[in-house]
RNA sequence: GCCGGCGUAGCUCAGUUGGCAGAGCAACUGACUUGUAAUCAGUAGGUCAUUGGUUCGAUUCCGAUCGCCGGCUCCA
């Protein structure tokens, strides 16, 4: 067992990094170096920009420092000296840390040469630092906003020993090898190229098969489970877009205005506008209530170009969106339902660890009367506790317009995405006057909550691909079964089989090919195909099958309906 | 959008004093008739991202643009 916690050896090995920096850099200024989640960093002010070789110099003197074993002291002084000391030492972003920072007495901790002002704690010497690694170089602007100038940060990590550090290095190797970008192109899913334009995705036949499959899933659970079913344009007038607000606040967000005879169109980037208004064509009363609205709407929003990442952050997405519309009474109730709803749909896809995020009314900005936050509120947290569920609560993390709930899924290796979002909205039922009539004849505001299962299909198909490490399970599979002969005789037997799954409803393909048994078993599972049917002389002798799983290996000869019964049932199974 | 890196065949990548553009895989053709993760031979495939400049000559050097990658930022 390690004698510090990994965050106090990250946070020392930071200082080392910037200790290293300085002695190549004198006049390098600093920025801030903190541990993160699985590192550290540290930013600088410098001329140069820093290259790989840079790094691998700096790292170098890092591990010396750390052989040095150079004691960790700390002393205090008040404000004005310890500005004036930052003053002497030239850091100008330090002087204007401390000048932010409230009391009068600010901490230094010092190891070698570098004196650092900085919290704690630290190591007691650099050779408790252990193994580290710088990872790489970028650019971060100072206090992360834009408007002030760019620095370079250095990030790298640190673990208590080699062992650990090489075992961390070994994951990240293994997180790349399941990119959905670098899967997606193998395994032929999809592709975004610079004739249409970034962050618009093509589905090839093969990805838009699996998302079929995932649409047809998802269209059935919510039909089986009272919604309805909608379609909306993907454009609509400016005016709807002024009503709903979305001109005035997420305007920058927006493709620009398409003018059609003479009138000003949106693409839209919701869908909400739309659900309200097939809402809104009839009175309604609250006998009809709870109404579920569910669509794949496919919006286009706006994302910098920086900001785009194969199917994870896209500019036009289809967001599987419903508007649940319902009483004061029915609220909870149907909470708790969308919430187990929500649940069920991701462990139909493998997602069995997940985490809630409750965030509340913002202190300042925020629409709506604050006891109806509250009753909401109260909803949403009832929801969660109720299923036993792991929650925090995001104290003012709201949205303006309602509390919410994020849904947090944690994949096969353990990394979590945020994809479900259940929240309420005070803002649109004022702006579009939704109302239903009530029992005692008077026009009464609906409740209206937003939901989303997946969030966007783009990217819950890119986690889902990093889940499986494009091992598909046999449902979701685009081919679930490739048969293979063993010499070309054989074909028509294969071809017989082939058929005769195909009827069953199963995918399959054939590959009677004049290559060895090897070469396509090599093929095949290079396209990630679950089942393989090997077929030769002896198989048709004795009409049976050769199976061979995916990953599992040859599961020996079977009888053909033997064999054709594993994949059906296993094609059932989610 | 900003900082840095990168852009050579469908894919993965070689290509240095600046002098005819290369390999493996995939594709196609042929031979082989194969028993559980790569049979052999041949053919074809390129505006070296685009564009301007330097030069007798640019994939190579310089600039601009576009795109991608790592971050920052953004995510009412």
């Amino acid at each position: 067992m390690a004698k510090f916690p990994l965050e106090t050896i990250r946070h020392s090995a930071a200082h080392v990094l910037a200790q290293a920096v300085l002695h190549f850099f004198p006049t390098a200024q600093l920025g801030i170096g903190p541990a993160i989640d699985d590192g550290f960093y540290y930013d600088f002010d410098l001329e140069k920009s820093l290259t790989e070789d840079d790094l691998v110099m700096i790292e170098k003197k890092m591990e010396e420092i750390i052989k040095e074993n150079q004691q960790f002291t700390t002393f205090s002084s008040n404000k004005e000296k310890a500005t004036s000391f930052l003053k002497e030492k030239n850091q100008k972003y330090k002087q204007e840390l401390i000048e932010s920072l409230e009391g009068d007495t600010f901490t230094f901790f010092e190891n070698g040469p570098f004196v650092d002002l900085c919290r704690g704690p630290h190591v007691e010497q650099t050779r408790e630092i252990g193994a580290i690694k710088l990872l790489r170089v970028s650019g971060a602007y100072w206090r992360g906003s834009e408007k002030n100038p760019m620095l370079q940060r250095i990030y790298g990590t640190a673990f208590s020993n080699r062992k650990e550090l090489r075992l961390y290095l070994k994951r990240m190797e293994e997180a790349k090898k399941r990119d959905h970008r670098l899967l997606g192109k193998q395994l032929d899913l999809f592709s975004v190229t610079e004739e249409v334009g970034g962050g618009l995705v093509l589905w090839h036949p093969k990805g838009a098969l699996i998302r079929h499959l995932i649409e047809s899933y998802w269209k059935e659970l919510h039909l089986n489970n009272d919604y309805d079913l909608l379609i909306s344009p993907h454009v609509g007038k400016a005016d709807l877009w002024e009503k709903s607000g979305h001109l005035s606040f997420y305007e920058e967000n927006m493709f620009s205005a398409i003018e059609v005879d003479e009138q000003k169109y949106y693409v839209k980037p919701m869908n909400c506008p739309f659900h309200i208004l097939v809402y809104k064509n009839k009175p309604k009363s609250y006998r009809e209530l709870p109404i579920r609205y569910a669509e794949l709407g496919t919006v286009y929003r706006y994302e910098r170009s920086g900001a785009l990442h194969g199917l994870l952050r896209v500019r036009g997405f289809t967001q599987d969106d419903a508007h649940i519309i319902c009483t004061e009474e029915q609220m909870k109730e149907e909470i708790k339902s969308v919430t187990t709803f929500s649940i069920n749909m991701l462990k139909a896809f493998g997602f069995d660890k997940i985490k809630f995020y409750l965030a509340t009314r913002p202190e300042e900005k925020y629409v709506g009367d604050v006891s109806h936050w509250k009753d909401s509120e109260a909803a949403l947290e009832d929801a969660i506790k109720s299923l036993g569920l792991p929650y925090e609560v995001d104290h003012g993390g709201g949205a303006f317009y309602g509390p919410k709930i994020d849904v947090k899924i944690e994949d096969a290796i353990g990394r979590e995405w945020q994809c479900s979002t259940i929240q309420f909205d005070f803002n649109l039922p004022e702006r579009f006057d939704m109302t239903y009539i009530g029992q005692d004849g008077q026009k009464h505001r609906p409740y209206m909550i937003h939901r989303a299962i997946f969030g966007s299909l783009e990217r819950f198909f890119g986690i889902l691909v990093e889940h499986y490490e494009g091992n598909f399970p046999v449902w979701l599979a685009p081919t679930q079964v490739s048969i293979l002969t063993v010499n070309e005789k054989i074909s028509g037997y294969a071809k017989k089989l082939a058929s005769e799954l195909k009827e069953k409803g199963i995918r399959t393909q054939l590959d009677t090919s004049s290559e060895k048994i090897g070469y396509k078993i090599r093929k095949a599972s290079g396209e990630k195909i679950p089942y393989m049917f090997v077929v030769g002389d002896k198989e048709e002798e004795s009409n049976t099958i050769s199976v061979r799983r995916h990953q599992k290996g040859d599961l020996g000869v079977m009888t053909v309906e033997k064999a054709f019964s594993a994949v059906i049932e296993e094609s059932k199974t989610m």
